[in-house]
DNA sequence: ATGGATAACGTTAACGTTTTCGTTCACATA
DNA sequence: TATGTGAACGAAAACGTTAACGTTATCCAT
């Protein structure tokens, strides 16, 4: 019932030649006629021959595929990283194979032995916040299967890295405020696991005391989930500290948003009476009202270059055995753009 | 230098039988004694055994992996409903391969026979709003690899479908409005390309005939692009009209959040001198100001059961070369989220 | 003693492709 | 005539796994 793929085979026989012949000519080897060349060729598109990637790769060296494992997909950031990766995947001709570890660790260790499994060429990852060690990725080196971690990364770890300076994000949105007329600045921090959250928080703090401004630990709160209803609960209880802030930096678009919102429900005026600046340039922070003031990070650069990264290793590797996988820490600029929330 | 992978053949070797004995042992075939057995799986565990999937799929009939063709992956829709598949697929055993088309169909055309020559047991696929006919899926129908349409999809090509109904997404939609005192409602809807905007103006229309209301077409506003500058641009529109209207149904959340804001800096209040309901339920219909009243759309749920359909297909033809694929056409419900806006 | 049953393992071919190493034939050169 | 030289193709092995089919050895019933 179910027709039978063409392969060389069939080309070959109804050519009265070789499948080798066969396997030449489409591969333009200098030892077949033009001749040969033309007429498998066509025979070849007629029947729309399509290679078996599993037999190429159980006979060459590569699969053509890179493992992707990442911790959540619905969410602005990371969606956008995916995009950056596979498009810069997909024109140099290889598949992505996507992962979810749903931010669990066991899940990051089982998706490592599936890639594992399934031959990868690479692996990205960006880690989960649970993931302290990194032996469940010890395989892949033993393997010689080059590896980018970018986002969440793991800093002993030998291997190409792709990040944003969370830190001088941080910095910058909090020196913005400064430069807009802050004086008592509040930060919505994230919770202390992800590096990230650590980075901007400590980027608050460097450009506070550049600007000879008290830190001020009440003026600081931290959010477990990181979510819009986080912001919004935490900004109403810095309204009612007996010296209120009058401007905020939050760890996410999301919290700043729920911070905004929260101001706007008791009446302040924005960018007037409270300045708030965000971190990601996610979609809401463009539509909110006013929009929001936020560090703009470069999701689908960071997936780019996170494949390109892997892929020059991967090439390389092929080229020469020899060649050493990179162990670079790219850092990506994240600018500040300014909307009408300050 | 590169260690090489543990196959069956290492295993056999140390323990002095051949190949296929290893195979039938970890397979747990009835003519190995229980004795082999144990120091088979003893040993595959110790060297951290991996079966090389590629070698699997080119020997016996499936590769477990299943396609996915998606017109875009940054959107709240699409990321959910990608989700949705992941999780069924890999809780069944399979590998999602995602595709991009970026809503062009010759990328379609091509991630089709890509999918196709990498031998994937099956297909989901949300066509582009550039797709017309569907002889480039023939290929599939063809060898018979199962194609699970989900969203946008064909009407005429003979496969399982899940959708949503999105008349009576925009009929519901449309009946709130009338339901809450809305004399006159305007629609901001989609291009014609796609089935789901049409579908959606068709449930506007039905719900204000039989609500013995006039359909204006002075009121009805055509996006383009689908983005919240339309959605603003067009309010502002509809405003200046000599007779305005009182509510607004927008095609999508995000031309929703955009009428919402040209409202508010109208100074108009809402929902007092005007209602708006979007459609999808994305992130930002929740912290829009008001929040806004939508349509919701179970992405993760059609992602889900698209997987679920296509999977079903994969194995009973496994079991039973003569089982048809299905034909059904699942309708998911939507269901109206009353917000602030209404 | 012969035949048959059973348990436990091995032989072999096959999946489709690639590549190394021939082979063959025609033709040119010494 | 013998030798060399390409040009154009083919044979065979290999990648790792699986499953149909064979092969033993042992034991029991006739």
């Amino acid at each position: 019932m179910t027709k039978h793929r063409i392969t060389l085979k069939d080309i070959a026989e109804k050519l009265g030649i070789t499948v080798t012949t066969v396997s030449k000519a489409l591969k333009d080897y200098p030892d077949i006629s033009e001749d040969t060349k033309k007429k498998v060729h066509a025979l070849a598109k007629k029947l729309n021959y399509q290679p078996d990637s599993q037999a190429v790769a159980l006979r060459g060296k590569g699969s053509k595929t890179i493992g992707l494992i990442i911790p959540e997909i619905v969410h602005y950031f990371f969606s956008s990283v995916i995009n950056g990766i596979m498009n810069h995947a997909e024109s140099n001709g290889y598949r992505v194979l996507i992962t979810l570890s749903n931010n669990r660790l066991e899940m990051e260790k089982k998706q490592v032995n599936l890639l594992f499994s399934t031959k990868v060429d690479g692996v990205l990852v960006s880690l989960t916040n649970e993931t302290k060690g990194t032996k469940h990725f010890d395989i892949l080196k033993e393997y010689d299967i080059p590896v980018v971690m970018f986002d969440k990364v793991d800093n002993k770890f030998h291997c190409n890295k792709v990040t944003i300076d969370d830190c001088l994000g941080g910095y910058n949105a909090t020196k913005h405020l400064i430069d807009s007329g802050c004086q008592r600045i509040a930060h919505i921090r994230g919770p202390k696991k992800p590096l990230n959250s650590i980075g901007r928080f400590e980027g608050y703090k460097k450009a506070l005391i550049e600007a000879n401004m008290v830190f001020d630990p009440s003026l600081v709160k931290e959010c477990t989930e990181v979510v819009y209803d986080e912001g919004y609960q935490f900004c109403k209880e810095l309204l009612k500290l007996p010296k209120p802030p009058d401007g905020i930096f939050a760890v996410t678009d999301q919290v700043g948003v729920g911070a905004l919102n929260a101001l706007k429900d008791a009446k302040l005026n924005i960018p007037e009476d409270m300045k708030i600046v965000g971190f990601s340039d996610s979609q809401i922070a463009q539509v909110s009202q006013p929009p929001l003031t936020t560090i703009h990070q470069p999701g689908y650069e960071i997936g780019e270059t996170a494949a390109k990264l892997l892929i020059e290793d991967i090439e390389l590797r092929k080229k020469d055995p020899n060649h050493m996988f990179g162990s670079k820490q790219i850092v990506l600029d994240t600018h500040l753009i300014k909307r009408g929330s300050t």
